[in-house]
DNA sequence: ATTGTTCCGTGCGAACTCGCACAGAAACAA
DNA sequence: TTGTTTCTGTGCGAGTTCGCACGGAACAAT
């Protein structure tokens, strides 16, 4: 399958580009459907919103680069959007943390810069909201506002700690359940439109690894998998199968954000 | 040698109190040795310094606790904190931060909890100041200083993306040769006062591969190991050994904070 | 229908780490 | 000094993942 390894390839943006299926439940044109955004506070959601721009996000679309200042952060209402770590050289890379609508890529301006030295692509292709960073900066001026996304900054940083948990205590298949499981709570369905290939990027492992570890979850009936495509059947035999690994970050998120 | 696993004991804060080799280069009472207090906004530095309360920080101390309400944050002089991600059970944990002179314990503080799911402890003796969390909210209204907080956690939350990426992807030796980088870079020393089962736990590994680890470092004379104590060689083979997953973080550090 | 591409299944030896277990060496306490 | 504890060095079989490599299956386009 050529250079199966960093799947380089398949990343590439100009691909697939008008076939993302598209997710019909933008309800309006608010920003509804995104978590952080759904709570603006009251006296600054008509600006808000009246600064939010509707963005397709297809599968590969890179986001952000290393290094490079971003324009616009990105308020995913579908798909799921991942933060990878790099060295330099690009010779490794890990997926460091996972966006869907419950959060929103370019974090770290609310962290008061805009640049950061990870890449952001668009994983699984869905739709969102997006908005200037400059405008971002402005209504951060508003501190409600300001401090919902430092909270979920504060728990995007504990996913990544637990990421890192997770790399050096689990197996792979653990590691893939888990993977899964952050994915189907962000996703809002059971299918998970990705490739062996994506998977084994994002965990930083062989392609055939993500094969055979597949194999072991269907054995055990937690998952069914067909060409391009995870069904996810049983999330609480999945959960087991994580132990410990998972829910931490997610109970931090609820008690921050769900208020 | 027992519990060795864990280490549990050797983590007990009660042993070693007064043992710890006192850093001698306090310049005064002011914050001065910790890079954040260096630069606090003129106009905050005296009322600042008012509510800073020097601390002694022997090895072993339990600064935070998982799901705890913090009552203060610390700015080291010297010595080491790190911070680790754990299973609510406590059955699985990995060092996720390493925090010296250049930060502070509590950094959530400023994305506004007071809280967090990690441990955190000292791992190597020092000293420095904290101050009560109640206090710094207060300060936190000067916004440069709480941006300068929000650099810092940002930096932070990079490092931890890249133990993630290291956990993943390097070999035992590699990770050993990054955590005594990023040691030295927080002790200004080339000793580190550390055994192989403390930096075991830190890595998630066991204790016998850290042992035979450092004789691969020491073969290639990176290091040196005496009981309960490594130096510091050569600093550049060791960065050398690590490869692209050393110095994201730091240089991110620089290019934020430093100014 | 044919061809080219992408994706998935499988096999095998090598490398790395694990878990367990024990012995020697160094520091410490009495 | 003696006894105890902590720390380090070593060995071995088992389990996991790697790197490489090939064949077949599903899909797309002509």
């Amino acid at each position: 399958m050529g250079l199966s390894c960093w799947g380089r390839e398949t990343h590439d943006a100009t691909r697939r580009l008008k076939k993302v299926p598209m997710k019909v439940e933008e309800k309006g044109t608010r920003g509804e459907g995104n978590q952080l955004l759904a709570r603006i506070p009251a006296d600054l959601a008509d600006l808000m919103l009246a600064h939010l721009e509707p963005v397709d996000l297809p599968q590969g679309l890179v986001i952000e680069q290393p290094g490079e200042l971003i324009e616009y952060v990105y308020f995913p209402t579908g798909g799921v959007i991942s933060i990878v770590a790099m060295t330099p050289e690009g010779d490794a890379q890990i997926e460091a943390g996972l966006v869907g609508r419950e959060g929103m890529s370019g974090s770290m301006v609310a962290l008061g810069t805009d640049r950061s030295p990870h890449q952001t692509t668009v994983q699984i292709g869905g739709s969102g909201h997006r908005m200037a960073v400059s405008r971002l900066r402005e209504m951060m001026d508003n501190e409600a506002l300001h401090e919902r996304l430092l909270h979920y900054c504060h728990a995007l940083s504990v996913q990544t700690a637990h990421t890192a948990l997770a790399n050096a205590k689990l197996k792979l298949d653990a590691r893939l359940a888990r993977w899964l499981l952050m994915c189907h709570d962000r996703l809002g369905s059971d299918e998970v439109p990705l490739t062996h290939d994506f998977l084994s990027v994002m965990l930083g492992v062989r392609r055939a690894g993500v094969t055979v570890s597949l194999h072991i979850l269907e054995g055990q009936g937690l998952v069914r998998a067909t060409r391009g495509l995870i069904r996810i059947n049983d999330r609480a035999g999945l959960e087991r199968m994580v132990g410990g690994c998972y829910g931490v970050p997610e109970a931090e998120y609820a008690r921050l954000l769900a208020e």
